[in-house]
DNA sequence: ACAAGTATGCACCTTTTGGTAAGTGACTGA
DNA sequence: TCAGTCACTTACCAAAAGGTGCATACTTGT
């Protein structure tokens, strides 16, 4: 037999038969690593379309380049669609794409982890970061 | 009320109110983010304790240096542990944590995600690797 | 006339990340 | 005795990601 009868907990379901990504989660996390893009995301996802002044100034401290790099990334990856009114003081805004709602849908799970998890994750991560500090 | 009828799709449920990261999901990703450590959870999670030698022929193409070093990062940040049996040719083994656990079910919607939607993603980072290589 | 805002582009630099190759020490099999 | 295995470690280097700051062309407000 394949299965015991005290089955191990439902592991990621990845499927490692594919071409170019070794797995689902491997595809999945090279669309939205990037610096913004889950903040841009997480905006997106609950502001609807939004002008790209808003955006930079509702993501705090990234540069034009930066966002402009993840949008246009966040863009080809057809997961947010960018729509210019070609109007004389530039107005241009930014929307989730099914496909991008979808990701975001699928992103729920790790939202909720990382916030009942967040004690242990900022512990972990201020060791970490004294652990560097004092290495130099 | 705060709510509109035709409510939005269910938007990716980050609370942006913590100190260090910006949201859940920012937390989930520098936790996961690294080459080498879907794979590695992946093949935990499936496998259960598995010896360092196997995880290494298991993650095709992985260095020693990196494997140990992302190892290293899933057991500071408490998702995998690490038992060393202290005989006397080295024998040492890793498994998930139940934090690890629990993260890799948080997983799942990704895997999901990206292997439902590999056609386009792999269409679309073909178009990139292209368009990079043509600009060298 | 001049500053500020609009959405972007570009050149240059630093930081972070990943990769290669070699070495460690105790052991085992040929 | 000599190569190979085990689980690592270290030094060094290349590539990718991210950051700073300036420039654009046009308009509005002062």
């Amino acid at each position: 037999m394949t299965e015991d009868p005290a089955a191990p907990p439902p592991a990621p379901s990845c499927t490692p038969t594919l071409p170019g990504f070794t797995c689902g989660l491997d595809a999945t996390l090279r669309v939205i690593s990037g610096k913004w893009k889950p903040l841009i995301l997480y905006f997106l996802a609950q502001g609807g379309p939004t002008r790209y002044g808003e955006l930079r100034r509702a993501v705090r401290d990234v540069s034009d380049k930066m966002l402009i790099q993840q949008l246009k990334e966040l863009e080809a990856d057809g997961l947010v669609k960018r729509t210019d009114y070609r109007e004389i003081p530039p107005r241009v805004d930014y929307s989730l794409t099914p496909l991008g709602v979808s990701l975001a849908q699928a992103l729920v799970p790790l939202c909720t982890w990382g916030t009942e998890n967040m004690a242990e994750v900022t512990r972990v991560f201020a060791m970490r970061a004294r652990w560097a500090a004092g290495k130099e």
